[in-house]
DNA sequence: AACAAAAACAACCGCAGGCAT
DNA sequence: GATGCCTGCGGTTGTTTTTGT
């Protein structure tokens, strides 16, 4: 009895992500918290939140003081679902599109601490990760096989062993790397073991020293970390190249909204109300929505009018009539 | 400028482990 | 304990970008 693949990938689409693709998993991870990963493809081509709802904009405040309001009936149409496996968009949003992500190379000291995780460690990327906040797994594993490889052979040191190199051999790869990555050194295999035990802190020399800095305050391990590395550890939207910050709709509901109900889209997918109604019953539209033209329903959503009053709205400071609900993360 | 090679990075694949039933 | 599902992990591959000729 085979297992099921974690997806029907006849139609779904791979290779790289567009950028409407990312709107729609970001939109909708940001308004509905990450549930599980399988449904989620299905459930982010539902367009975000204010669901049938009227939405009320301040419309020509400019031109006149009497506020005009326009009802902004918008059918946010169901747009058709992500077409990728939840897999994949659980790899986009950790690996590129989470927003806690530090992106850039690696600091020096960052790639040092690496080096001494993974000789603790191994080729245990996300364990090496957990301990660099905002960077990935992949992340680091790319930036070892591309970079920290080829400057510890130089600098003479075997990367798997972490011990001199020889100083007459050449450089060539390992039996090990070809057959797909080193065995465990005694060492790691220790480590390995401990881990085991469950949650067992290997503590490097280096993390001894952001412990000690830890100390003297209630900082914790990764803030004395951020503060000797001038780590701007915002949310760097100039580093996330596809989506503008405007791009990324926020939720909104008029005031007749509970704040309760509000909170409650961090919850199970199958609680989560939008505007109004469940999503579970939005899944029923889908086929009536497939009958829309995509870009069309794309470009009327979308279009300079909705993103300029929507702006103008989150930037009014007097907001009686909109709540903006903060990303939940 | 054109092409090839190398490097860098993003994404995919298959497996393993955890959990619920 | 067996089974099925979901998620996370690590290795690998494919694509894009950069560099060299």
């Amino acid at each position: 009895m085979g297992r099921q693949p974690c997806c029907d990938k006849v139609g779904l689409k791979k290779g790289p992500w567009t950028a409407e693709e990312d709107k729609k998993l970001i939109n909708f991870i940001l308004t509905n918290g990450q549930c599980c990963w399988r449904a989620l493809p299905k459930l982010a081509g539902l367009f975000p939140i204010s669901f049938f709802s009227f939405s009320f904009f301040p419309y020509k405040m400019r031109e006149s003081f009497s506020l005009l309001f326009v009802i902004n009936l918008r059918f946010f149409l169901l747009l058709l679902g992500l077409l990728r496996c939840g897999k994949s968009c659980r790899l986009r949003w950790t690996n590129y599109l989470r927003p806690d992500l530090k992106r850039g190379l690696l600091s020096e000291f960052e790639e040092k601490m690496v080096i001494d995780l993974h000789s603790k460690l191994g080729n245990r990327w996300s364990k090496i990760a957990s301990n660099l906040p905002g960077r990935t797994d992949n992340e680091i594993k790319n930036h070892w096989n591309t970079h920290v490889k080829k400057k510890l052979r130089k600098m003479g040191i075997d990367p798997f062993t972490h011990k001199p190199l020889p100083t007459t051999t050449t450089i060539q790869l390992p039996d090990n790397e070809q057959a797909g990555g080193p065995k465990p050194t005694p060492q790691q295999s220790e480590v390995a073991d401990q881990d085991k035990e469950e949650a067992v802190v290997v503590e490097t020399p280096l993390q001894s020293t952001i412990n000690d800095q830890a100390k003297d305050g209630d900082k914790s391990i990764h803030a004395g970390l951020f503060d000797s590395m001038e780590v701007n550890n915002d949310f760097c939207i100039d580093e996330i190249p596809l989506i503008e910050p405007h791009e990324i709709l926020i939720t909104c509901e008029n005031s007749s909204s509970s704040p309760s109900s509000s909170s409650s889209s961090s919850s199970s997918s199958t609680d989560t109300t939008v505007g109004g109604r469940f999503l579970s019953n939005l899944l029923e539209d889908l086929e009536f929505a497939t009958t829309f033209d995509y870009n069309e329903i794309i470009s009327s959503i979308w279009d300079d009018d909705f993103v300029t009053s929507l702006d103008l709205y989150n930037n009014c400071d007097d907001n009686s009539n909109i709540m903006v609900e903060p990303p939940l993360l």
